[in-house]
RNA sequence: CGCGGGGUAGAGCAGUUUGGUAGCUCGUCGGGCUCAUAACCCGGAGGUCGUAGGUUCAAGUCCUACCCCCGCAA
């Protein structure tokens, strides 16, 4: 079986690792372009590419691989491709090329949570389980059918990266549990139920705001559903208040106005208002600092008990 | 060469402008007070001030190079 492996970033790396270790012939990587990244806008490499590099196989990076890769695909006989978050939606003509179709591997239980961030929507919307799908990718954004699932809860302390960690390896075993069966012609196919269906936008830094009129689980939820990126955040006077881990304000009945400092203390907390509640902001990163826990930021720093973190600074 | 902030005790910070005894809060250790405590009082330990050079009688502080961390923008 010679496959194609498209896949970019980390989330990928498993599943191409997997079919290497599983000893399938990877005839070739697409993943996307070169860009400048970071500070110093140095150019980086995506880490499937990395992983390619050093597997010593060829890879390719076309800007869109429908206009300017299909030459090279069709040239390496794919008799099947395999996708992971590569970042491109394929044409038809393109999912036309490798004989026995295209195979991805999707992060979520389809058909729910279709698109680009399907974990952090998870975890948004307080899903209590989510897990992976392999499916027969179709010119729909997640739409093909359904080949094999494997569930994943998600634990009161997962936060969207450490479920897409766990889901990227579960995703790699389902991937050539996928493969296997395909081979044996005993894979089961399945359509996917289009009233089930929701399709998920990519995430924006915007959604990253905490809004505190919204009730504490529901920022708790964003807290985690936004970590690592853009990660949560309320607002300072200096600048964006990032909020890397929270919890439900212990102790007693809390009550002020959403977004208020209720309690800045370097031995008790820093507590801060929701609609129904308050929260208890365990570890954050002020502007050009690092990221900390709160009570070792308050030794040094002072937070005004009223200060209002929702006023969006212009 | 994208813009910017920073590296000082185990932790978080001040001190650098105007070189001259290493400072604050927390933690930690010991003692005290208390029915008791995350409270309070007294005392102690703990720092090659990111690294390497340079200027100087004297460098955390001034100069040069380098390393590392972080925010923004992409």
């Amino acid at each position: 079986m010679r496959i194609v492996f498209m896949g970019t970033p980390e989330f990928a790396v498993p599943s191409l690792q997997a079919l290497l270790d599983a000893g399938y012939e990877v005839a070739g990587v697409f993943t996307q372009p070169d860009r400048p990244k970071g500070r110093g806008g140095k150019v980086s490499q995506s880490p499937v590419k990395e992983l390619a590099v050093k597997a010593s196989i060829p890879v390719f990076q076309p800007s869109r691989i429908r206009v300017d890769g299909m030459e090279d695909l069709k040239a390496l006989k794919p008799d099947i491709c395999v996708t992971a978050a590569f970042g491109q939606i394929l044409s038809q003509e393109v999912l036309d090329i490798p004989a026995r179709g295209t195979v991805n591997v999707h992060a979520s239980l389809l058909p729910r949570h279709r698109g680009a961030a399907p974990v952090q929507w998870a975890v948004l919307q307080g899903d209590a389980v989510t897990g992976v799908t392999t499916m027969l990718t179709d010119k729909g954004i997640d739409t093909g059918d359904m080949l094999l699932k494997a569930e994943c809860p998600i634990l009161a302390e997962d936060t969207a990266g450490s479920l897409l960690d766990k889901l990227s390896h579960i995703g790699a075993a389902l991937l050539i549990e996928t493969l296997r069966r395909l081979e044996a012609g005993d894979c089961p196919r399945q359509k996917q139920q289009e009233e089930e269906a929701t399709y998920d936008p990519m995430l924006q830094k915007e959604m990253g705001v905490l809004d505190f009129s919204e009730g504490t689980q529901a920022c708790l939820r964003r807290v985690r559903a936004m970590s690592p990126w853009p990660c949560a955040y309320g607002m300072l006077a200096e600048g964006v208040l990032k909020v890397w881990k929270a919890r439900i304000a212990q102790g007693m009945q809390w009550a002020g106005k959403p977004g208020e400092v209720l309690l800045a203390d370097a031995k008790k907390g820093l507590i801060v208002a929701t609609a129904d509640g308050a929260i208890e902001l365990l570890e954050i990163q002020a502007p050009n600092a690092k990221r900390m826990e709160a009570k070792a930021f308050l030794l040094g720093h002072a937070i005004r008990v009223g200060t209002p973190l929702n006023e969006v600074k212009l």
